[in-house]
RNA sequence: GCCUCAUUAGCUCAGUCGGUUAGAGCGGCGGACUGUUAAUCCGUAGGUCCUAGGUUCAAGUCCUAGAUGAGGCGCCA
């Protein structure tokens, strides 16, 4: 009988400790049973499995033929020396409980590696796999990364609202929060939606963007970011783009260009610092998976070095910064738009770049990950700040701010913001962007304005890049994209 | 939204020029095994060849349309 009288102790804890001669109940999932004694336990504290010992003396049949693959068990025994080689310490156990069997005729994962497509199709189950384990405390540890920088910068985490009325922000495609009947709407007189009945009195939205809201924020705190769910309803089919995203965005008050792209590099470099030391096992698992992935592409599609010393690489190395109008320089006298290799040619200033274009930029040119400042003004967004014009820049700019990573491309994109009233407002006169919707962010031009800068920083784009994952898909728990919603 | 490719056993995939009874590895199941490490060994079951049309004496194989998946582009983070 299963006595149940002792705290669980966790697998992390029993691998660090090795605590040889301790008695421990360890609790977990069965990840493989070799020969009839050898069960890998893993209770995903840790990417490591605990080799617990069976002793058939001490263990009646029937529970023996219930240790299968994926079964919820504990064990409880005393920690030795390993005789075998695979391990340092293991379990011998003593006594056997199963909480949950495991029928491996109806179980869709199989104690073999399973492709990430088919994952996917279960992603309800694949935290079970070493690679999504790996992949969910690595994200974890991001976003606590995440927290503890700005909190040791003296940033104040703002909570900007996930409904939001403004659909002015141009920021992409929105879903629309409603709770009318959509087989019967309520119509005004002249047939239009009637609003007036909706839940909010008027149209809502999910957010695009908390940025706005941010720039109130920090208009007063000083030192503010977001870290929240973000909607777009693009039918963006992609591996880097998501309906349902995490998006962190700090805004700094009296904050330039400048210091905003310090402020993100800095914050890049934390990030990834942060996991090579917190989450050296997982990275080495992950480090190792897409070794094998990369093994069936041609050489010239593989990454240039192994996931570890890429992270460290952008750790140790200061981000290549240039203009948008050196990055043409740069591009219109690059080999492959001499040969005629971009399938979108760089002929002019004032187009925007596409992904060939910043690929090049980063993977090939500079070879390390690149901030693009001052972008055409007519590129960009309403509230990025119009810069003084320059010699030798033909058209006018704002003070914008892409980084790109490789592989992934851009990462963060942000701005200085136009903090004059004049220019911002005929700024939006140019772009029909209506002043009376957004009154609200207007007010801190016309009230105790200032210099201030702010970027958005995609999440899973980080996770994908410190996880070495290929399809964003696969670092975030249940992913939404068009046609998709399941769980 | 556009382009390319794919869909065959539970999973990953092979299947020749259109030809007769569609294969492998892994996984499952049964058995053996008290030092295994992707355990091993013996045995065994398992198929609406994505769907609907069409061409043909004959279609997993060719054609058309659709569905689903993957990759690329655009939009962006």
């Amino acid at each position: 009988m299963f006595t149940n009288n002792m705290k669980r102790t966790k697998i992390a804890e029993v691998l660090s400790k090795e605590p040889i001669g301790q008695e421990v109940l360890v609790k977990g999932w069965v990840r493989a049973f070799r020969n009839n004694q050898f069960i890998a336990l893993n209770d995903g504290s840790c990417a490591r499995h605990l080799q617990v010992v069976v002793n058939p003396e001490h263990l009646d049949e029937q529970t023996l033929h219930r240790i299968k693959f994926g079964a919820a068990v504990g064990a409880k025994g005393q920690v030795v020396q390993s005789l075998g080689k695979g391990q340092r310490v293991e379990v011998e156990a003593r006594e056997i409980f199963i909480y949950g069997d495991c029928n491996p005729e109806q179980y869709p994962l199989q104690p073999k590696k399973q492709s990430l497509e088919f994952l996917r199709e279960h992603a309800h189950l694949r935290f079970r796999t070493n690679t999504f384990g790996a992949v969910f405390r690595v994200r974890h540890a991001l976003a606590y990364a995440v927290h503890q920088f700005f909190h040791e910068r003296g940033f104040f985490y703002l909570h900007t609202p996930i409904i939001t009325a403004s659909d002015a922000e141009g920021a992409g495609e929105m879903f629309r929060v409603t709770t009318l009947p959509l087989e019967n709407v309520p119509r005004t007189p002249d047939g239009q939606v009637d609003y007036q009945q909706d839940f909010f009195g008027r149209p809502t939205n999910l957010t695009v963007s908390g940025q706005l809201e941010a720039e109130l924020g920090a208009l007063a705190l000083g030192e503010v970011y977001t870290f929240g769910p973000t909607f777009r309803a693009e039918k963006s089919n992609t591996t880097r783009h998501l309906a349902e995203f995490w998006m962190i965005e700090p805004e700094v008050a009296f904050a330039d260009l400048e210091d905003n792209a310090d402020l993100a590099e800095a914050m890049l470099q934390y990030l990834c610092r942060y996991t090579l030391e917190h989450c050296a096992e997982d990275l080495q698992i992950l480090e190792e998976r897409l070794l094998e992935e990369e093994k069936a592409k041609p050489q010239e599609q593989r990454s240039p070095m192994p996931l570890r010393e890429k992270i460290r690489f952008v750790v140790d190395n200061r981000f290549e910064r240039l203009t948008y109008t050196e990055a043409i320089e740069i591009l219109k006298h690059s080999p492959p738009n001499k040969k005629g290799k971009f399938q979108f040619p760089i002929e002019s200033w004032g187009a925007d770049l596409q992904s060939e274009h910043e690929r090049y930029l980063v993977e090939k040119h500079f070879r390390k990950p690149v901030i693009l400042t001052h972008y055409p003004a007519g590129i960009k967004a309403f509230y990025m700040r119009l810069d003084d014009p320059k010699e030798g820049v033909p058209g006018p700019t704002v003070a914008a701010m892409d980084i790109l990573f490789p592989g992934i491309g851009e990462i963060v994109g942000g701005s200085q913001r136009e903090e004059r009233l004049e220019v911002l407002q005929q700024r939006m006169r140019d772009m029909h962007i209506p002043e009376e919707e957004l009154y609200w962010f207007l007010d801190t031009r016309r009230f105790g304005t200032c210099p201030h800068a702010g970027f958005g920083l995609g999440f899973e784009r980080l996770v994908q890049f410190v996880t070495g994952m290929s399809n964003i898909r696969d670092v975030i728990a249940f992913p939404r994209y068009p046609g998709n919603a399941e769980f």
